[in-house]
DNA sequence: GCCGTTTTCGGCCCGACTGTTTTCAGTCG
């Protein structure tokens, strides 16, 4: 069993455990396990494993270590299939409904022997729920109307939706009066791929007008929470966004604290404690002592009041820590040490080499295309539209890319534009790892982008073979998409991105980080390793159209959780080197 | 179930809101 399957399973064991009334630690233990052998990466867990097991790895004991072995031998655990067969399996989907958690669960089962959602739902009609102590009239409706709308209210979010949704609520709760700090926290803080929901933190000297204006936004279906601090909404889309307002004096702490993400701030509160000191979202107190945090930093004037989440870090003598790097992936241990590096910015990049225009599936032409690079001040905008067997994108066949070519050199030279339109093509891998047009054509390009469009059931042996072959086909500048994802729509294809990262650092091919917010390929969580190995990114938007450019943002999201620097991205050379990196790449070939 | 300069037991991150209660449990983040 694979690493991530082995996660699952223990993820899924700690689910389980809650759902049976287990000591909720121990619960924590087994999502602890799951999350340490996710974040030790495929080489090293293995190689653990091979000398003789996950002992010591912080969060895995001799149990779980067993448990690891287990399920790593030989594909099952009987502790697990035996968990599984003791609990009815529609136990753990009634989890979805918000307001469900093990607690109501176990007492519903065990009342009124439901065992899934639609029993459940019998049930709140009936007016069988209500009944039951603890339990009430309002409960009952909740869980209906829960139910109605489990998959909207479920579903996450592309961030960069919930960005367009959140951007405008930041200025507007900025511009009101008495506000005095507004932001957004959150994993759209954090710029994760996906948003669960919005968490917005102000800091303001009266919280009822601010609740006011929160909850009387337009789009808000329904208003789920209100209280004196905080409330909660429900936009039209499903997306739910919750508002806090804290004195100015927490504000550092809210913010870092509600950015999360959780892992994060379990390491974080655990290094205060280490330093004798307790951490939490009203601020750092003394350890010692039975009194919550908030009631000693409340007490005891002065505490420290850092004004930025830069001073936080610095109370923990910490390197401040970006908030995209903020997933208890390594952060701490590296700030610790002041190995945090300058990640790349929006700032540092000159152009993008993945763009398509009306010649294959774009909307806007070349000469739109080039204006819109222009306004956005790049130094070189690269044309790559599909290749002839993309037929159902119009992609062009060697004559009509030639023909491109031309008109290229010919907008150049005019002078039009300050931005350097360079020549590229987005070439299918054809389902045997050859590339879908002749060399002949392919050189006299400034580079060429290779991506994956058809066949996607390959299995993960022939869909990576084929990849890498492309990867080693000389004419090969640049990787496009990895894995084909679509968010919330298609999974990727099935590859060994360890074997294809391998390759393309051996042959110098560039990797893309497809920037269009429902890709975002490859991956944040393998761009670290792949830049250790030598591998270098292109961060590009697949524009389709001259709005597609701005798409570019969510790439930079995604670059800075994978730890890029400005040196790891190929566009943030100047032209000049960018023109030299791509023939190097021919020469060397 | 994990962990340890508080070390083999007894802790384990912390607080707000809702709905049910009449002082609090459960859920959520």
């Amino acid at each position: 069993m694979t690493r991530n399957e082995i996660a699952d399973v223990l993820s899924e064991i700690g689910t389980l455990l809650e759902l049976q009334g287990e000591n909720p630690f121990k619960v924590r233990a087994y999502q602890a396990g799951a999350r340490a052998i996710e974040a030790l990466g495929n080489d090293a867990f293995e190689r653990l494993l091979a000398e003789g097991g996950l002992e010591g790895v912080r969060g895995i004991g001799t149990a779980l270590s067993a448990k690891i072995a287990e399920l790593h031998a030989t594909g099952r655990l009987d502790f697990f299939e035996r968990l599984k067969a003791s609990i009815a399996p529609g136990l753990v989907e009634m989890l979805q409904i918000p307001g469900l958690g093990p607690k109501k669960i176990k007492v519903l089962h065990d009342k009124l022997g439901i065992a899934s959602i639609a029993e459940l739902e019998r049930a709140c009609t009936d007016g069988r729920v209500a009944a039951l102590t603890g339990f009430g009239e309002k409960t009952q409706a909740n869980l209906l109307a829960g139910i109605a709308n489990r998959v909207a209210y479920g579903k996450r979010h592309l961030w960069w939706n919930a960005w367009a949704l959140a951007e405008p609520i930041v200025a507007g709760l900025r511009a009101l009066a008495g506000v005095l700090r507004a932001e957004a926290a959150g994993s759209l803080r954090r710029g994760m791929e996906t948003v669960g929901d919005l968490d917005f933190i102000v800091a303001a000297a009266s919280a009822e007008p601010v609740v006011d204006w929160f909850v009387s936004r337009p789009g808000v279906a329904a208003i789920t929470a209100r209280g004196e601090t905080k409330a909660s909404v429900r936009y039209e889309s499903g997306l739910q966004a919750d508002l806090r307002i804290v004195p100015e004096a927490q504000f550092v702490f809210a913010l870092h604290h509600f950015t999360g993400s959780k892992d994060h701030n379990v390491q974080m509160r655990q290094r205060a404690l280490a330093r004798g000191l307790s951490l939490s979202e009203w601020g750092l107190a003394p350890a010692e002592g039975a009194e919550t945090v908030k009631a000693k930093v409340q007490a005891s004037h002065p505490v420290a009041v850092p004004e930025s989440e830069e001073g936080l870090f610095a109370l923990l003598d910490l390197q401040p820590i970006p908030p995209e790097l903020r997933e208890g992936l390594g952060e701490i241990e590296a700030a610790e040490q002041g190995a945090i590096p300058r990640l790349i910015e929006l700032g540092d990049l000159r152009g993008a080499f993945h763009n398509h225009t009306t010649e294959s599936d774009g909307a806007s032409t070349l000469a739109e295309m080039a204006a819109a690079a222009d306004a956005l001040g790049w130094e070189y905008l690269g044309i790559a539209d599909h290749s002839k067997s993309s037929y159902q994108a119009r992609g062009l066949d060697e004559e009509r890319l030639m023909r491109q070519i031309e008109e290229i050199r010919l907008s150049n030279a005019s002078g039009r534009h300050r931005t350097r339109i360079l020549t590229g093509v987005e070439c299918d891998i054809l389902p045997d790892g050859t590339l879908d047009l002749d060399d002949e054509i392919l050189g006299r390009l400034d580079y060429v982008v290779a991506s994956v469009h058809s066949s996607f059931a390959q299995d993960e042996a022939t869909m990576t073979a084929r990849i890498v072959r492309a990867i080693e086909h000389p004419m090969t500048t640049i990787l496009g998409h990895v894995t084909g994802r679509l968010l919330q729509r298609r999974e990727g294809y099935q590859v060994d991105l360890s074997r294809v990262i391998d390759a393309a650092a051996s042959h110098g091919v560039v990797i893309e980080l497809n920037a269009s917010p429902y890709r975002v390929d490859m991956d944040w969580r393998h761009w670290r390793a792949a830049a250790e190995r030598g591998v270098l990114c292109a961060i590009n938007p697949d524009a389709h159209d001259t709005a597609g450019l701005a798409h570019i943002r969510a790439g930079i999201n995604s670059a800075r959780k994978g730890w890029l620097r400005r040196e790891d991205v190929l566009n943030t050379l100047p032209l000049r080197d960018v023109m030299a990196r791509l023939r190097r790449r021919r020469i060397a070939s």
